[in-house]
DNA sequence: GGGCTGTGTTCGGATTCGGTAAGAAGACCC
DNA sequence: GGGTCTTCTTACCGAATCCGAACACAGCCC
C-alpha cells in the first residue's frame, strides 16, 4: 500500500474507492511526495500514527471510521498533522472546516488531482511557515475576519455570512491590495471545475458589501476584478 | 489536419464530430494556438505521444479509444499534458473529473467555444504553476508600477490608471529600454485576437503620458514604436 | 523653406463593464 | 409538503472606457 519515495515527506491517503486512491497516489508520487494508502477508517488512523504523515488526505464518507472522526481523535491527542478533507458535496463543508475539527483545507468532489497537490502543497508551506500554528484573524479596516472561527466582524459588530460569502471574503483578505480577476476568484473560492458564470462573482461581492455595510473594504478594479483595501 | 500557427503552442484536438472538431480549431486558432485534429482515439493517442502538445482537448466518446482511455494511458507513461474532456452529459461530470481520471478540466456539450478556450488558458496557467505568488514592483526613474496591486505612482503619488493604460504602461516597463513597436503592443495588451487600429496604441500612450505628467516614461522611437525610459 | 511622413491631441459616438434587482432551482429543516 | 435559505442566472441601466477619425504639429529629406 506504500509507494515509497518521500524526498518531500510521507503522505497518508485514506479512501474506500480503488479509483480515487491511484488518481491521488499517481499525482502525490509524481510531485515527489511518499504516498500510503488505507481503505478504511480504523486502519487509517492506526497508519497515522504509526507512520507519522507530513500530512493525511481523507475522504469523509469512510467505512468503519469517517474522516471526520479520525481528524478529532489525532488533534485529540495532541497530533496537528494538516489534514485535507475529500467531501462530497459543498453542504458538508460548513460543519467540515474549523467548526467541528482542526481541518486545514478542504478538497470537494469532483476535484482536479492537480488542485489536490496544489492545495497539500499550499497546506504544507502554511505549516512550515509562522510558529504560531493557528490561523491568526486577519484585520484590515473596519473588517476583522477568523478563518478558525468562520466570522467576520465589522466595527466590531458581527456580521452573519453565508459559506461561500465567507470564503470570497477570506480570499479577498489573505492578500490586502492583491488585485484578482474573477476567473482566479472562481477558481480559488467555488473550486477549479467550477462551472460558474464569472458574473455570478459580482453578485456574491455585491451580497457581501451590503452586509458589511459602510465598512465595506471590497474595492471594484474596473476591467480586471476585485481587490480588498489595502 | 495541423493548423499551424503555434505562438502559444499547440493543443491537441480529439473529436469525431467534424463539425465541432471545425469550430474548437476556429477558435483555438484565433485565439493563437496551433491545433492538431485526429478523429479517432488511437490516432489521438498516437498523436499527443508524437507531437507533444501543451494540451489535449479530448471527447469521452470516441471511436476506437475512449478519451478517458487516452488521459489515462498517457498519465501512466508519466506524461502530464494537461487534458480537458468533452462531456456530452452533466452525469458524466462526476465521474470524469478526479475521479476516474487525471483530468483538469471539463466542457459539457453543448458549449460555447468561448469558455473551452478560457478554460484551457485558465489550465495552462495553473500548468505553468504558481504565477510567481508576489509579483515585485517596478521602479523606472520617478515611476512605480505594482502589478500585484494594479497601482502606479509617479515621485510617490498614486496615479488612477485605466485597465488598458496600466496593461500598457506595465509592459512597456517591464523591459526597461526595449522599443516595442504598436503591432507588438497590439498583441500583448490588447490580446491575439485584437482588430483595433495601430493609432489607438498612441492615443492611449497620450493618456498614460498625461497621468503621469513630468515623470513620464515613455519614449517614442519615431518611425518603430515606444519604450520605457532605461 | 517646402513637401512629406509620422506623431500628438482632442472629442463624440459606440461599446463594454459593473451594480442591482428579481426570479428559478435546489437543498435543508421542520 | 411547505417554508426558508443559499446559490446561480438573467435582464436592465447608468457610467466608465475605448476607439477611430480628424486635425495640428514636429521631424526629416531635398
Amino acid at each position: 500500500m506504500t509507494a515509497e519515495n518521500p524526498q518531500r515527506g510521507l503522505v497518508l491517503v485514506v479512501e474506500d474507492e480503488p479509483s480515487i486512491a491511484d488518481l491521488v497516489r499517481l499525482y502525490l508520487s509524481r510531485d515527489g511526495f511518499g504516498v500510503h494508502v488505507e481503505r478504511d477508517g480504523s486502519a487509517g488512523l492506526a497508519a497515522a500514527r504509526r507512520l507519522r504523515p507530513v500530512a493525511c488526505v481523507l475522504d469523509i464518507a469512510l467505512p468503519g471510521l469517517a474522516g471526520t472522526e479520525i481528524c478529532r481523535r489525532l488533534r485529540e491527542a495532541g497530533d496537528w498533522t494538516p489534514v485535507i478533507f475529500l467531501t462530497a458535496r459543498d453542504d458538508e463543508v460548513d460543519r467540515v472546516v474549523g467548526l467541528e475539527l482542526g481541518a486545514d483545507d478542504y478538497v470537494t468532489k469532483p476535484f482536479s488531482p492537480r488542485e489536490l497537490v496544489a492545495r497539500l502543497r499550499a497546506v504544507l508551506r502554511r505549516a512550515a511557515g509562522p510558529p504560531g500554528g493557528v490561523a491568526q484573524p486577519v484585520v484590515l479596516g473596519r473588517v476583522t475576519v477568523d478563518p478558525d472561527r468562520r466570522s467576520v466582524t465589522a466595527d466590531g459588530v458581527p456580521v452573519q455570512l453565508t459559506s461561500t460569502e465567507f470564503d470570497l471574503l477570506a480570499h479577498l483578505m489573505s492578500r490586502p491590495g492583491r488585485v484578482f480577476s474573477r476567473e482566479e476568484l472562481l477558481a480559488a473560492v467555488w473550486g477549479y471545475a467550477a462551472h460558474a458564470g464569472t458574473r455570478t462573482v459580482d453578485v456574491h461581492v455585491a451580497q457581501v458589501r451590503a452586509k458589511l455595510g459602510a465598512a465595506s473594504v471590497i474595492r471594484t478594479h474596473r476591467g480586471v476584478g476585485y481587490a480588498a483595501d489595502g
